[in-house]
DNA sequence: CATTTGCAGTAACAAAAGTTACACTTTTCT
DNA sequence: AGAAAAGTGTAACTTTTGTTACTGCAAATG
């Protein structure tokens, strides 16, 4: 574990954290697709990812979801963390983009190092900047732009998340994901391959424009 | 000041961290309306609100508006806080809801108290729980909800934030803050106020539902 | 191989939101 | 007082998004 820990945080972090991150936390797999973290759980402990990648969801009470922002290796998620620190149940869903590593961190460490290492200090504070910097972002979108650009933006993140162009997705999962239905996704794809922006093949987006 | 900080976060801070604030923050007074801190603004001290209220609005190349949340006694900014260490300019823009009062804080002094009380450190990361939190019920709105809703919402924060029930705006500055326009929210303040919602006057509207 | 199931395309229509235009009233300014 | 400006109400229309319904195709299943 230390090897593979050090190659995602051992620009941030010191020796010493590292050996006792090492020490306290526990390695965790999962599986694409799998929920890590489900709405209303109870969280004690918040992640650090090592490899792939995880995207958070919103869902309303009518059952209707949307995509906040995706996680990648050297990222945390600030919600779990606040989540921790405040004792409340989890306001997002997290799922498993692709196959992921992380390390589980306890919340008892979390405030004993946030006291002691500055290094940890300042990975925290960064961690809260980002993600409300992503938060603010999603807002941008859902606020200032229509399905056609929301849309092409979605399949541009999620294809530099995976690192391909060719997305193995449905219309359907594309829509759960921007909280529209199927068949105004398929409308606005329609549109978009016609412009030459992507290519539509079954169940797979292959997106020219990064 | 001594005695009105005491009112507002003596309750959360010890005695000596409430002396160095006394002693190192800067009093400062914003009217109705003023700009308090702009989009783009470098930022090198944070504001802990004593009186009044603030609005938080985000702003997209194009000159649109959207309000993100209102900032009240107790409460501080964590965007500018998360600017603040980051060195970042400001992603949003801070407006005087009506007559304020607030300390100033400069980042020197933030990161000293975060390594020094615990009682600080909690504040600081309530804080960003809450500002997340914020802007989790903002997406929440933005993308669950039609804007008859989302405009009813409005009015009641709005009513609460100023503790009376007869709001003092223009159909004009409603549509700013909810990214639309003047006719759209006419039309649905007509329908509100038939369904016996609101009371509609020239340059007020009475909320009744609360 | 026949059948079922999941996925995508598209038409037709409905609802929500945005736009343009204009009338009318109240307030402000000269 | 008279003119200009600001605020509101409403009609008519367009665009965007959501909904329903049906088609055809491909993959999976028995």
């Amino acid at each position: 574990m230390l090897q593979e820990l050090k190659e995602a945080y051992g620009f941030i972090f010191e020796e010493e954290l590292l050996k006792e991150i090492e020490h306290t936390g526990v390695l965790k797999i999962a599986r694409e697709g799998e929920i890590i973290m489900n709405i209303n759980d109870y969280i004690s402990s918040m992640p650090l990812l090592l490899e792939g990648a995880i995207k958070i969801l919103r869902e309303d009470k009518e059952g209707n979801e949307l995509l906040l922002y995706f996680l990648e290796r050297g990222d945390t998620c600030a919600l779990t963390l606040s989540c921790c620190l405040g004792q409340t149940k989890s306001e997002v869903r997290a799922v498993a983009e692709r196959d992921t590593r992380f390390i589980m961190i306890p919340v008892s460490k979390i405030e004993e190092w946030t006291a002691k290492y500055k290094s940890w200090r300042n990975f925290v504070f960064e961690s809260y900047h980002s993600r409300l910097t992503e938060m603010l972002e999603t807002i941008d979108t859902l606020a200032f732009m229509n399905m056609d650009k929301r849309l092409l933006r979605y399949l541009q993140d999620k294809a530099k998340i995976n690192q391909s162009e060719e997305l193995q997705v449905t219309h359907q999962q594309v829509a759960y994901d921007l909280n529209t239905s199927r068949v105004v996704v398929s409308r606005l794809l329609k549109r978009l391959e016609m412009e030459g922006k992507i290519l539509l093949q079954r169940n797979s987006i292959v997106v020219h424009e990064l």
